[in-house]
DNA sequence: ACTGTAGCGGAACAAAGTATTCCGTTCAAC
DNA sequence: GTTGAACGGAATACTTTGTTCCGCTACAGT
């Protein structure tokens, strides 16, 4: 039985399971960073940039593939978390939105998903999350485009490529990535609001086969 | 003396000679599309999809780096001769920058400059390319800025985020994959109007140094 | 017809990278 | 003092890949 008065400096940093505990999020936090700066790194770069060996890695994680899926999945769930969160906002059809895309682009959220799919075999409980997901994000586009504050050519998978665009911008240091994207999303708006179109938009959009094979593997 | 009239078939398809030559070609379409797609690719995959052995690759250039450096030049003078026939075409500034643009992206120019560079040393020759090729465009945008038909707060650096942006749209099949950046492409076209800013552009653009930056390895 | 040889295909080789396992060590808890 | 969870990192086994090498083919020149 434990003895509390003999723990009372059992505080937030002291004993082995504290710097688990640590750990568990270091590693978490080294694996998101390393991975959507190289979607192919070693799994060794991880444990360096946690500061932590390989085997406290492989104490959490039985592969690397069960990493990689775990990482896609706190993605997929950010990711939604965002959707959730513009919508109840409150904010106007157009806020809404714009504070969607701009939350995920900050999230990062892209390249956890879409870029480290096809480095795993997906599992059936992301697919359902892929579902939900679409169902929000495609919500929240369809209200702007009610509402007419978004172009009535613009396509719910045109968003993916949005993403995907904003997502290649890269500075020097993430804080720096972070202030570009902001700038280059700007213009992405601003062409997205029915007074900038000086034309249809030429050729059809992705269509949901297209968006898909991203999901399989060695594609 | 070689007898006229006993070779009168060496016409394009006899002859050793002529099948050098025609590997010449194979060889250099076949690396620019395979290292277009994934610029880390091994050299053995140029080999097959030119169709050819590897010692045919290695007859022609003394190493991958080589072959890289090669590449890479003939990207440059690409955007070059995109630069100059956009300048000599006579349409106005706007269309002369569209289609400057647009060029540049048909032609993959990007992802066959930036992205490989980083993959192997520059050479001396290259920089000189690169300063004549960025004298260019900042020509065709001044132009365009001058005229009114580009929004102010447009930077000459943001043009390389904007291919860069672009680039990163692929899609199954070469073609698709072209027709799919004609539609992005419309739409930062749309952006970029004077008219259709809604407010200065957030952050400032990427400097000289950090553009730069891509082209040292191991960046 | 004969032969030297440029050009070639692809196996062989060596070097590098990497996922995973293993073993000895540490340290808080009892 | 003993125990065992947690750990660091070397060792292992395997894959990938740039480059070399060897034998073969087919044309050029005689």
């Amino acid at each position: 039985m434990p003895n509390p008065p003999s723990t009372p400096r059992t505080g937030p940093l002291s004993g082995r399971k504290a710097q688990a505990n640590r750990n568990d999020e270091a590693i978490l936090r080294a694996a998101r960073e390393v991975f959507v700066a190289d979607p192919s790194a070693p799994i060794s770069a991880v444990a360096k940039e946690a500061g932590v060996g390989i085997s406290a890695l492989y104490r959490r994680y039985e592969s690397k593939e069960v990493l990689l899926q775990t990482l896609c999945a706190n993605g997929l769930a950010t990711y939604i978390e965002c959707a959730e969160t513009a919508l109840a906002s409150g904010a106007g059809p157009w806020e809404t939105f714009t504070g969607f895309v701009r939350a995920v682009i900050d999230a990062d959220v892209h390249a956890l998903t879409v870029n480290l799919a096809g480095t795993f075999t997906p599992t059936p409980a992301m697919f359902e999350q892929t579902t939900h997901a679409v169902e929000l994000a495609r919500r929240i586009l369809d209200q702007a485009r009610a509402a007419g504050v978004v172009r009535a050519d613009y396509a719910f998978n045109d968003i993916a490529m949005l993403l995907e665009q904003v997502t290649a911008v890269t500075g020097a240091s993430p804080g720096r990535t972070r202030e570009l994207r902001h700038r280059y999303l700007a213009m992405h708006f601003d062409a997205l609001r029915p007074e900038a179109a000086t034309g249809e938009m030429p050729g059809p959009p992705p269509s949901d086969e297209e968006l898909g094979a991203r999901w399989i593997p060695k594609g």
